[in-house]
DNA sequence: GTTCTATTCAATAAATCTATTGAATAGTTG
DNA sequence: CAACTATTCAATAGATTTATTGAATAGAAC
């Protein structure tokens, strides 16, 4: 095979990969699947779209390898092949973030109109869990803590909080996470903390980054 | 703003921005960038595609901050706006050789045939490096060699080994490398060593992977 | 200020992608 | 085996992307 041939038939292969990536619903059901494997109708319910859109997203997704599927029963579960088309987004995630204003702005304006613009990022998280002062709290569903979450973490999905608050102590900071830098669960929390008058800011990244970076991760 | 329009306009974005590198012509324009900036000619004459298209996927990458450009007297320069943006591509990358096995196979196929089947990694390189059994060679034109190169390499261009080959001792391994692992100069380079009696093997990875490492580069 | 040259723009036709709908399928349960 | 249900398929119309042309532009050089 000729230089040329070689060259276009395998950036054309990539770039099938990277199309498969490149649409907004896919985005967001990776992001999810990053968390955790999912049927077909829950990532449906999840990102508010039609179960034939989101199945045909799926086959897209799995066309070209960057899912695959489990039979459990009656349901077909989705799952990312492996954490580096996660940590591939991540980086994507990244660039967008540090590259692209409008991203931020967006992200920026959203946090302010729930007032929870401070947030640390895990290097500042590691270093805070070593003081006795603050506690960490996981926002997401309760499955999701239980397959996995940061050592030391609570489980208060953001429907208990309300009842959960009263047995908070005011003298301690918390730190609210969730499943990344764009789930709300957390700055929702963060939002109804504040307004209690507790000291509280959002964690940047979620469970998914907390683990692609090596760190370790307790399972119930 | 409420939570499905804020997710529907941030995964947007990002989308827009994962489609500006959803192209073969433009991921081959990211790949080589990595290695240095470049003028639109000469970015369409590497890419053998027509100047106006060059210029039209250039463009395309400008508008979603990949790339932003420099000019020097007659001539615009194209850069990747930072390091991440080359990070990014080279996690697709591989996640592509782990998960795609058609790249795999194109990639291995295209090596036989060039008798270049046996490539060693980073990792194995620097082990090798503190032996003085092995050389490396750098297979780049002289100009990406002197912007940065792998610290201990000689300068071998392509065109240059023939006449450089008859100085080489055939009791030492030989290592080539040149601008990654879609880079054909190195299996050129191997062909040729191998079919004149020296032992030699490419490096799968280029001097951009090299660099991200955060490991050494020299400049001259 | 005119000429020159690298780069960009504009227009178009072909190809590809997307959401929606309703029907089809495959595997499970009774 | 029949009924059921989660998932996929197929068809379509509208939207977006792409390569190719040839013309336009903007800045450098003289």
């Amino acid at each position: 095979m000729e230089r040329r041939v070689f060259k276009n038939k395998v950036y054309t292969l990539f770039s099938q990969m990277v199309k498969a990536m490149a649409n907004p619903h896919r985005l967001e059901i990776i992001d999810l699947l990053g968390q955790s494997g999912r049927t077909v109708e829950e990532i449906a319910k999840e990102t508010e779209m039609s179960v034939a859109n989101a199945s045909q997203h799926l086959q897209v997704l799995k066309a070209s390898n960057l899912v695959d599927i489990a039979r459990e029963g009656n349901y077909i579960r989705y799952h990312l092949v492996n954490d580096k088309v996660f940590e591939t987004w991540s980086d994507l995630r990244d660039v967008g973030f540090e590259r692209v204003a409008e991203i931020n702005k967006l992200i920026q304006d959203y946090r302010a109109q729930k007032n929870s613009l401070e947030a640390i990022n895990i290097e500042e998280l590691v270093t805070r869990m070593k003081s006795k002062n603050t506690i960490l709290l996981d926002i997401r569903p309760t499955e999701e803590f239980n397959s996995g979450h940061i050592p030391g973490a609570l489980s208060v999905p953001l429907e208990t909080l309300k009842t959960f608050i009263k047995t908070l102590a005011k003298n301690k900071e918390y730190i609210a996470y969730c499943r990344g830098p764009l789930c709300v669960f957390a700055d929702d929390a963060v939002a109804i903390l504040n307004r209690k008058g507790f000291k509280a800011k959002r964690l940047e990244e979620g469970f998914p980054d907390w683990k692609i970076k090596g760190l370790p991760a307790h399972a119930n």
